[in-house]
DNA sequence: CTGAAAGCGCTTACAG
DNA sequence: CTGAAAGCGCTTACAG
């Protein structure tokens, strides 16, 4: 027994046989297009009131195999679970997509389900993305080879936050995250220290290394009043109360967490520093590359910033309708970062 | 231009030609099927290894035009934007659509754009729910005509919250208020309350009358130690400071306010219990039927009830996906309510 | 101005 | 054990 819904589907040949046309004529009329105009005025209104009638829609998927697109943009995050939850990192990518896609009049097709379907032979599961007419990425690691088949059939794609994995050929909106950081340690320059420590994910996504980049851009820069600074990896775990404390005592003044998804880095830093019973910016400045996901009642407001996390969401689908409906689009649209705004908080001060 | 790819995919025909068999063998080989068992264990290697050296990729379009479905579950809201902002009070419905729907291993479409098509006739908008395999409804007011066409054509669908309009043909998963609001009353007539005064909505949403019919119920069932309950509409202004000095003074102890999506009642009675300087439960105990939407700080915590949001947003499209399936769905759960859970707050206490 | 026909790339009875 | 054929519901040359 078939699952297909019992009731047979509004086809294009229903409309035909009401109005009294061909199914030719259906489609012309109700694709609107050019040829259509050259149709008798009454013979469209038949069509449209058939369809209007029998409650006629097309099927996107005959509609995609047939003619290339359907008026869906799909949108698809490389993570076990979707980001609806308002608590999750990319939730506000979510919502900036939803947005600009209802803006655009697309409807938004929600790549959510996991193991792709059940059929037989393992295939990549990126391949149902080509259902809709092209697709938001999101996600802090990139399959390569998955996403290199996807654009080699030019299949329209726009990632959310930077790659440079596939050279020109993948567009993004990302976030300027050199700049940002770079922007954090000057302020703590500023502020008067001199020995910063920047503490970082341990694997090396795009967005970690742009973030490293720009602290060692700045490091390097200030020649004027020469500053120590010192890059840590860290899983999460490996990092100790008494590393830190010799951080401190070695004339260490300022930590700056790097901050993903994963949330490894502020973690761990945050978590020796209460073993050690350390208090921001009195013991030591505290500052992440990124921002405070969610701040409980009572936490102070950590220093760092902030990337527009909606606003980018709504570049990418401009960016992909603009794709999708042929116009040019520059390189400087098709690869671009959109700057990060500075949050100065609570735990960042002088030197102790 | 057409804006499809100018790279040819590889075909199932393709794969043919180089395995030496027939394109079905090549499909029945690919979809790994019980028939697939019958072939040659040669037959079958020959053709995977033909599939591999293409790099082959099933069109996912063609597969669901040939397979009859989708894959994928609609959801719509009868609201002008979409409730993905996380303050909407639908948000948690689209947090448990989401959630179920890709443990069922569905995608998701959103029917987030307004005006539907972008060709030429003005249809129905609900007619493009039909792009996907079923869909969940959600809203205050659901317009019956339309979705009367789409039972009518045994489309499947879910509503989320009680429906009446459309008999038992139209399966949903509600809130159960009557025994909410009742329970409300009851905690407040055991606290000493027996003058009450309900405010609502003007408008009759299905939501509304099991509130009120709760209230009413249960204020009829007190007859070990009558209470006066009387309902008032309100439209959101004409709740004067006046008024409620007239309800205090006549002996009213309590007042609750409808919450409904408009926030009207709830809003209405809190505006003029702060121009008269009132404080719950010093002057009178307030309490929602409903749950407060978002709390500020300092704010008290608000006597009420809250439904399963996002249990709801589970059982709704759990429902769905066994109708689908053509999985028999038993007319208790093709209309059942979920048990609200009541919330003792900071606004109720003993009358003055 | 309209229709017959081919074709998009698959799945699925049905033959043999 | 395998293949020829019909068909899923559209779009798009191409005729007339």
């Amino acid at each position: 027994m078939s699952a297909r819904p019992q009731s047979r589907r509004i086809r294009q040949a229903d409309i035909a046989r009401l109005a009294g046309v061909s199914q030719t004529t259906v489609s012309l009329v109700l694709a609107g297009k050019a040829d259509a105009a050259a149709l008798a005025q009454e013979t469209r209104s038949a069509v449209l009131k058939a369809a209007r009638q029998l409650g006629y829609v097309a099927d996107p998927a005959a509609r995609r195999l047939a003619a290339g697109r359907n008026n869906l943009l799909g949108l698809h995050t490389f993570m076990p679970a979707f980001p609806v939850d308002q608590r999750n990192p990319y939730y506000p990518f979510l919502v900036g997509v939803e947005e600009e896609a209802a803006a655009q009049g697309y409807d938004l097709l929600l790549f959510t389900s996991a193991p792709a379907t059940g059929t037989g032979h393992r295939e990549d599961p990126l391949h149902r993305l080509r259902l809709a007419d092209g697709c938001v990425l999101i996600g802090r690691h990139a399959p390569v080879a998955e996403v290199s088949a996807l654009l080699d059939s030019e299949f329209p794609l726009v990632y959310i936050g930077r790659r440079e994995e596939f050279g020109d050929r993948l567009p993004y909106v990302g976030a300027d995250y050199v700049t940002a950081t770079a922007e954090l340690v000057r302020h703590l320059h500023m502020l008067g220290h001199r020995q910063i420590v920047y503490v970082r994910e341990t694997d090396d996504a795009v967005a970690s290394l742009d973030r490293e980049r720009g602290f060692r851009e700045a490091i390097r820069e200030l020649d004027a009043a020469p500053a120590g600074g010192s890059v840590v990896r860290t899983n999460g775990s490996d990092l100790t109360a008494d590393l830190l404390r010799g951080w401190l005592d070695g004339g260490v003044t300022a930590v700056i967490a790097e901050s993903t998804d994963t949330l490894a880095a502020e973690r761990a830093v945050q978590s020796v520093a209460a073993t050690l019973g350390a208090r921001y910016p009195t013991d030591f400045s505290f500052a992440l590359a990124g921002s405070q996901v969610a701040r409980e009642v009572g936490e102070p407001i950590i220093t760092g910033y902030r990337s527009l996390k909606r606003e980018m969401g709504h570049e990418a689908v401009r960016v992909l309708a603009d794709l999708l409906s042929g116009e040019h689009v520059s390189q400087t649209r098709r690869q671009q970062l959109l700057a990060c705004t500075f949050i100065e908080g609570e735990t960042t001060g002088p030197p102790p």
